[in-house]
DNA sequence: ACTAGTATATAGTATTACTAAATAGCATCA
DNA sequence: TGATGCTATTTAGTAATACTATATACTAGT
C-alpha cells in the first residue's frame, strides 16, 4: 500500500507503544515489526524520532545492552506513564475509527439545505 | 474526546470527500456535519484549508449560490477525479485500520531476541 | 446601533513522518 | 586485507496537515 504516510500520523506512536508493551525491544526491531505488520515503508529514522519523543516524555525506561550482531542496542520498556498513554491511545483510536466507520457505512444523514 | 488532532491528520480530507459525495454542500455545513459526527473541535478554518486543497487538486466542481442566511455559499460537488480519490481513501483506510486492529487484538507475535 | 448566527478567507504555528545521510560493530567471502 | 552486507543508532532538513486566531461580510432580531 503506497502513500499512507499522512494516515499514519498520530497512530504510529501508539503502535510503537503497543509493540514495546509486549516486552522490551529496541528501535531497529520495532521498525522490523512495523514493516512485518504491513507498514513496509517505515524506516529507522521515523522510529527513532518516536522513541526519542517517548524518552523525552518519560514514557519508557531504557537499558543499553551489547549485541553480537552489531552495535549496542537501546532496549525500551514501558513505565507506568507509558502504559497509561497506551490506554489513552487505544481509547482515542476506538473513538476515531468508530466515527469514521460510522461515516463510511452511511449512518449520518444529509442535512436539508434551504 | 480531546486531543484527537493528530489522529485526524490524513483522514479528515477523506471524511470531507465522503460528505461532499452525499450531495452538494459548502464549507460551513461540512464543518457542522463533522461536529455532529463527533469531531466537535473541527473549525471552519480547518475545513477551509481542506476544501481549498480539493479545489487546487481539481477534485471538486464549484458553484456559488446566494443564501438567505448570510453571505453567498460556495457549493462543492465531487467530480470524477474526486470520486476516484474517495475510493482510494477508503481503500487506504481499510488497510491501515485493519492493520492497527490486528496489532490491537494481539495477532502479531514477538520476535525472539538472541 | 448592537448582537448573534451564518459564511468565506488568511497568516502563522505545532506536530509528525518523511528523505537522506553519517556513524559504527560484526560476519563472511574473495 | 578489504569489500560487502546486515545490524543499529543518530541527525539535519523537509513536506504535509490541522490548529489558533483573526478579518471580513451578510442577514435578522432586539
Amino acid at each position: 500500500m503506497e502513500n499512507i504516510t499522512e494516515m499514519l500520523k498520530g497512530v504510529l506512536e501508539g503502535c510503537v507503544l503497543e509493540i514495546i508493551s509486549r516486552g522490551e525491544t529496541y528501535g531497529y526491531e520495532i521498525t522490523q515489526q512495523l514493516r512485518e505488520l504491513g507498514f513496509t515503508d517505515v524506516v529507522e529514522g521515523t522510529v527513532y524520532t518516536i522513541t526519542m519523543r517517548l524518552e523525552k516524555n518519560n514514557l519508557v525506561d531504557i537499558e543499553k545492552k551489547p549485541s553480537t550482531m552489531g552495535p549496542p542496542r537501546k532496549f525500551y520498556t514501558l513505565n507506568a506513564a507509558g502504559q497509561e498513554q497506551l490506554k489513552i491511545f487505544w481509547k482515542k483510536w476506538e473513538f476515531v475509527s468508530s466515527k469514521i466507520n460510522e461515516l463510511k457505512t452511511n449512518k449520518i444523514k444529509r442535512r436539508e439545505v434551504k
